[in-house]
DNA sequence: CATGAATGAGTTTTCATTCAT
DNA sequence: TATGAATGAAAACTCATTCAT
């Protein structure tokens, strides 16, 4: 849809060992636990089992390797919401489908979402990484948009509603990284419900 | 209350040049800004217009430095949420109390509220700062705890919707900073609405 | 026989620039000539022809560089003296085995024998090499004791007469590096005649 | 006799508290056990209970310090053997004067012998503290060259007699600083006479 | 191509020396 | 005069990047 040309998250198991692959699925790993400055090149080549002067084929600098890695997981995020989104149900349903989606990613993917959380607005994104921050927001914004018309969500700017919610979403989901609360169906369940009870007209 | 041995932030403007407090001013603005290994020490020096070597004179390591910046901040949040807090107003006006004084904060002191967001469960955060994080939810967690007893907050684990909250102010904070939204009075009052409604039973 | 996994002097020229050699050849000229404080790891670098950086591929640390020079010496020092040593000759031929192979090794390596001496009983120095230090007297000891009971040489403790000995032949090289004196064929000959009629029954 | 205006060791103890006094009795310690670049002037300062400033009121650098120190301390040697020498009495006498003084320096001065060994011929020295190493044999070279012509003592240049028996004292105080030994007077009365025999006709 | 050894610029930290008090 | 806080130059050490193999 809007998603262009990043490069995507392979779907399923390749058969001969990708270097490129394995040299982003460490970069990710490392980048969300010790972040950018944090994450030494030869400590991304060990865990990806290249060579140190490998990731300079694939990669131009450790700027560029954060910034595919952004721009691929950013990528992944808006393409596992919107992607077959139900955009004719009704507001309720489409609000369900958008948390769920949201919550389900963090959990299939947490280091990728710790990653994307961890690096959002950092100095070293280029703007092509940026512009992606707005992008994926854009069809959220315009839903609250076309429901607040509809009086079926409050009167309040779209951007306020959609950083209610996705702010309390990152809640929940860094308090289930830090053990202070567990994820379990019925607990997202509920808190599907809290969320469309704070919006809702 | 729970704010223990850490140094505050100075009350008022001090009559002579305090070199330290020079030092944790500058580490508190680019600590924020560029993260903890993105900050190197003789940048902070060139900030607080002090010699490099006059950091060490007040702070044992670079370490240190990002934890007395860590508790001192910490602490203050602390402080400016539970300082004369209408402990026996009713649960609507005390969960206004904690919402307002959060975002109050947040506003005041938007670089030591981007610094906490930034390092909260850091690495390098030593025992004495990881302990103040789980301090400072303590009371709010009991206030959810004691609400939902009585049925006028939703019978769900007060860890979550401490989350929920939490998450939904970050949120908001974040979204003003990057001019995606504007916090003004009016927007906040009813974000404060919103996140009520999303808790309450 | 006593002499360990420490790394050993290559016998012969090498035919390509070995980095880790060259870099324990410059530790061992400066650590000798300047002391281990007064050597900085970048000056170690200029004289090996190498960068700064390379020394830390080979060494963890300073302290072990000087530590591997260490045992790499003292390993040497104790091999060129106990290697094909005359144990079936008499007293005095293994004395005079014993005198001459030290100055020969202190006249062949001289920085060696400098930085063996300068580094005795360093507090930088590990576990291993302090024990390498009384485990190269130990034969030179276990040899005066024998002599002692057959009266052959004084009856005083084996320590003593080992640290006169000694403290000769290293007083006799420091007066040759001093050129207070010049160590002739002739003058060690007499020298090492002198010292067996110091510790002679 | 031939010490000249350096400057020596106080007699006895001062009423008040010296402070340039208390800066050499820092500086000797601290010299002696981790030498000259291994020590920090403020070390020294903090040792002396004096301000790290004040050293500087009393001695140009660090350098300098080192310098007086040793000037002081070589001085204090010479002094402890030279003065009353019983010139008149018997060579064997005199060898027995030399001995025993220079041992009895070495067990009252342990730190000044230790540091005069650490420090002989370090880079640090000026021309004026070379010179006295020098100076300070040149009596007991004298005393070999007397001797030698009365074939009391054997046919070898002094200065390689000088060697042996001075190395032999060193390794003698150092074997006891490493507790490899215990200096007793039975021992340090053996050793003296070692030493004779070592150097006779 | 893939590598990993080599490097020098940059990092954290120490310390000899100065100077305002 | 004595001080000790302040400092910047230099120390030990790290790491992004290159390049010979």
């Amino acid at each position: 849809m809007f998603i262009p040309e990043v490069d995507t998250v392979p779907a399923a198991a390749s058969e001969k060992p990708d270097r490129r692959e394995s040299i982003l699925e460490a970069a990710l790993e490392l980048f969300a636990e010790r972040g950018f400055h944090g994450t030494a090149v030869p400590a991304v080549a060990e865990v990806a089992h290249v060579g140190a002067g490998t990731i300079y084929r694939y990669f131009a600098s450790k700027e560029d390797l954060v910034n595919v890695v952004y721009k691929r997981w950013k990528g992944a995020l808006a393409h596992a919401i919107v992607t077959d989104f139900p955009l004719h149900a009704t507001a309720r349903e489409q609000f369900h489908a958008f948390f769920s989606r949201a919550i389900d990613f963090a959990t299939e993917h947490p280091r990728a979402f710790k990653f994307l959380e961890l690096h959002h607005h950092a100095p070293y994104l280029d703007a092509r990484s940026r512009a992606l921050e707005s992008e994926i927001f854009a069809p959220a914004v315009a839903f609250f948009e076309t429901t607040r018309e509809k009086q079926i969500t409050k009167d309040m700017p779209s951007e306020v509603l959609m950083a209610l919610v996705w702010g309390a979403i990152v809640g929940l989901v860094k308090g289930a990284w830090e053990k202070r609360l567990r994820l379990t169906k019925d607990v997202i369940a509920h808190a599907e419900s809290c969320c469309w009870e704070a919006i809702r007209a």
